[in-house]
DNA sequence: ATGGGGGCCTGCCGGC
DNA sequence: TGCCGGCAGGCCCCCA
């Protein structure tokens, strides 16, 4: 489900919620989601305040003030959904417990954050806080596409050599990470690459000229929001509408969005997963 | 060392 | 209405 702006738009959601705020109670439904939970979750999570709740990638991290910090991934399907009153204003009853809701954390102020996650592939792990870099899913990942660390001589350098098609480097999150499908469908027409193109074969200048348009694309999907498809929310439970405005991504057949082109979008699937592109733009 | 594919899960949708 | 195949935003891990 989530990429990058899925998540962003997951964690600013939360932030206004969570953020200093003392978990009061944790609810832990089942023993694990892709992983086993670690030892004494609940224990360690209730009666802990949230000072900040950070992303990296993919991951939301939550820093709790007994120098451990929680991290989240919602996998494909996982849904952080914010129920009650934060701001103490009404009474408000929480909604019945739903299927495959997996965690819950009730927080000081009367919200109630509700993880549900139908098909288990998300995670949540406590780690310590001054070493969290170091955790083995953290540890391994690329620069953030919107920081500093993510440049042309990153990017170049990365691919140099590389014989995988760019689709799959872009998707390496060692590479760069919090890509996934959608966008990198979406960067990949932007640039007018095609995306089974080897990335030791694609000129320098255009492998350079791919880092603005990722921090474009990244950038304008969280501004709207994130894209919603079969089951994203914001915390809120609005909708992100970024995904109105795919130029290729799950339009096969459909018209190429590029002016004058009269090509249509094509499909096809690198190691197991679908891509979007047109023909005659992206060589 | 690199890169490709399997597998983990559930739900939904279209076709018959 | 029901069953079946295909598909879905991620990513670890094994194998060649």
């Amino acid at each position: 489900m989530p990429e990058l702006p899925e998540v962003e738009t997951v964690r600013t959601g939360l932030a206004p919620v969570m953020e200093g705020q003392v978990i009061t109670r944790t609810l832990v439904n089942r023993p694990d989601l892709r992983w086993p939970f670690p030892d004494n979750m609940a224990a360690r999570l209730s009666g802990a305040r949230i000072e900040r709740l950070r992303r990296r990638s993919k991951y939301i991290l939550a820093d709790l003030d007994r120098g451990e910090t929680l991290l989240i991934h919602l996998g494909m399907s996982g849904r952080m959904l914010v129920s009650g009153d934060p701001l103490g204003r009404f009474v408000h009853d929480h909604p019945a417990p739903e299927k495959h809701d997996h965690v819950v954390f009730d927080m000081e102020n009367g919200a109630r954050v509700t993880f549900n996650d139908p098909r288990r592939f998300g995670a949540m792990d406590l780690m310590a806080t001054a070493t969290a870099d170091m955790h083995k899913l953290l540890a391994v990942l690329g620069p953030e596409p919107l920081g500093n660390g993510f440049s042309e001589s990153h990017l170049t350098g990365a691919l140099r050599g590389r014989s995988m098609p760019i689709k799959s480097a872009l998707l390496d999150q060692k590479i760069v990470a919090g890509l996934g499908n959608i966008y990198v469908c979406e960067a990949l027409f932007r640039g007018g690459i095609h995306p089974a193109r080897r990335a030791s074969r694609i000129a320098e200048k255009r492998i350079a000229a791919l880092v603005p348009i990722i921090r474009d694309v990244l950038g304008e999907a969280i501004t709207a929001g994130g894209s919603s498809l079969r089951d994203f929310r914001q915390a809120d439970g609005e909708l992100g509408y970024f995904q109105h405005s795919f130029d290729v991504y799950g339009r096969e057949g459909a018209p190429c969005k590029t002016p004058g082109c009269s090509e249509t979008v094509r499909r096809i699937v690198q190691s197991g997963r679908s891509s979007f592109y047109c023909r005659r733009c992206q060589r």
